[in-house]
RNA sequence: GGCCGGUUCGUCUAACGGUUAGGACGCCAGGUUUUCAUCCUGGUAAUAGGGGUUCGAUUCCCCUACCGGCUACCA
């Protein structure tokens, strides 16, 4: 069996979206699992949509999600350059060969000339179509003497050279995830395969990068499943067909209510994210949040999206990386679009991060502590994660969640105070002041021991106790258990902020 | 419009032609808890419709409907 390799060629066209990750880590799971080569190129043969650092934002990405290639752009190769316009040379040789082989010819039109044209079909209601049944009276090299093509070619006159499309043919594609998938010839056009500006069309240059790169699968998108028996023709014309690559055309990503491809209006409307990383339009300054700025970790939006098109026939959803790559198969790939879920992408967050070591945790917290003028030492940080690891979805929750550890509350939820502070709160907590002093050491299990003692005492229940208890000291009913805080918090700290409570809701 | 692809709980999905159609997210209920979360337990909920083939279709075939993609000198 031949070498796996296989190869992700996004065009830097702007950030690559979640779906572009997806394909990404399938092309990745499948070259680690098969124990083969994965290619990074990049496909920039289009000068009008190219955007400047898009190509650094897709490494970036890829980088952070933890996908690594063996050879690309960034790393370099056997088969560099892997930027196509660094490769522009080498297109037109291949177009021309097929030009000598009556697989392809010249044309001339111009686009305004082929807009009109199909400007007038569609008022006749029909398709205008590039084909076997119009290239005849078209301006082309089929239909132009020979002198006159080389005349014009030699004047500088634009030109593009079209594939020719056989007719009456039934051109059949091998796809790993669907089957065979047949279409008749002459329904597809006389597409371009090598464009005015000297620039190969997607076409052409894929297949002859991955022939060039010897690609042994091509997994890529669903949108190209309509344009994948061109492709099998060229590899044909090209006689290439011994060393043509498996394809497997993966299913879209869906917005997740209505229909349609997910979009990044879908993200801003319904508050998720659609892109691995922060983007910053280099023309109009729009920043798109990204889920890393969002507080997703790595391990969980990689598991998540893993998901979305793929599974195993067993109940398993948790994978590592390396899981995946032990776990995945094409074969296992599904074959319909699947609907983004941003609650669940939440729920895989929670899922690890909770998970995380408290030491990871504080890695987090304390630059988000340094921004807030805040300097705590270590264990004091890692304590607090430990204590609230839990209720952490996103990594600025861990803020969110704990920022009481570190400041005293500046306000207190009027509604919870209406609700539970009485006018013998105040006598009730200045008690539970002076048995909060007298206990030494001031652990969690003796800060609990005293407090029961202490509302039995009083006849009173736990709640009538903790949840002013805790007002005075979060400023709010939530928050981890009032005893591990407290003896985290320290007791100095908890007794002044009781009775900076009592003054302050007094009033 | 034409071509191609798709269709199992709200969502992601599992199920050699024989299962009480399973799991996860969400939602609901109960439990744990000093609060809010977490967590645990339970519940809710699906084979698009119609024809075939078959002893038996979620599964195979056809039709319809719906959804998606493509239909550029964009990828």
């Amino acid at each position: 069996m031949r070498e796996v390799r296989v190869r992700f060629a996004p065009s830097p066209t702007g950030p690559l979206h979640i779906g572009g990750v997806r394909t990404a880590l399938y092309n990745y799971l499948f070259a680690r699992k098969m124990g083969g080569k994965f290619i990074l190129r990049i496909e920039d043969t289009d000068q009008v949509r190219f955007v400047q650092g898009a190509e650094q934002y897709i490494i970036d990405s890829l980088s952070w999600c933890g996908i690594s290639f063996d050879e690309g752009v960034h790393v370099g190769g056997p088969h560099a350059p892997y930027r196509q316009s660094e490769r522009k040379d080498l297109y037109r040789q291949y177009a021309d060969q097929l030009v000598e082989s009556g697989k392809a010819y010249y044309a001339f039109d111009t686009p305004e000339q082929l807009d009109s044209l199909r400007k007038e079909y569609e008022l006749r209601k029909e398709t205008f179509q590039y084909g076997p049944s119009t290239r005849m009276v078209l301006s082309n090299s089929l239909t132009l003497p020979v002198d006159q093509v080389k005349a014009l070619i030699g004047s500088g006159t634009h030109f593009v050279i079209r594939v020719k499309i056989p007719d009456n043919e039934i051109i059949t594609v091998n796809d790993l995830i669907r089957g065979t998938v047949s279409v008749e010839s002459s329904l597809l056009d006389d597409k371009v395969l090598f464009k005015s500006d000297g620039m190969p069309t997607y076409h052409l240059a894929n297949v002859v990068d991955d022939y060039l790169m010897k690609v042994s699968h091509v997994i890529r998108g669903e949108e190209w499943l309509p344009s994948a028996p061109l492709h099998v023709l060229l590899y044909r014309f090209l006689d290439w067909e011994d060393a043509m690559p498996a394809f497997a055309h993966l299913p879209l990503l869906l917005k997740p209510d209505g229909n349609g491809k997910l979009s990044k209006r879908d993200g801003d409307r319904l508050g998720f994210p659609v892109f691995p990383l922060q983007w910053t339009d280099p023309k109009t300054k729009e920043v798109s949040s990204g889920y890393r700025e969002s507080g997703y970790i790595p391990e969980a939006f990689l598991n998540m999206l893993a998901l979305l098109g793929w599974h195993l026939e067993s109940d398993q959803e948790l994978f590592s990386l390396d899981e995946l790559v032990e776990a995945f198969s094409i074969d296992r790939c599904s074959k319909s679009g699947a609907k983004f879920d941003p609650e669940k992408a939440r729920w895989f967050n929670h899922h690890y991060l909770s998970a995380k070591p408290a030491a990871i945790l504080a890695g987090y917290l304390i630059p988000v502590l340094k921004e807030n003028g805040i300097d705590a030492g270590r264990d004091y940080v890692e304590k607090v994660c430990d204590l609230v690891r839990e209720r952490i979805v996103l990594i600025p929750d861990l803020w969110e969640q704990s920022w009481f550890f570190f400041n005293d509350p500046i306000s207190f939820d009027e509604k919870v105070a209406a609700k539970i502070w009485k006018k013998e709160t105040p006598q009730l907590l200045e008690d539970y002041i002076d048995i909060l002093k007298r206990t030494e050491p001031f652990t969690s299990v003796n800060i609990e021991t005293v407090s029961k003692q202490f509302v039995k005492d009083k006849g009173i229940g736990m709640g009538q106790l903790m949840t002013p208890f805790r007002l005075t000291v979060v400023g709010t009913n939530a928050g981890p258990g009032m005893f591990d805080m407290a003896s985290i918090i320290g007791k100095d700290t908890i007794i002044s902020r009781i009775k900076s409570g009592i003054t302050k809701i007094n009033t």
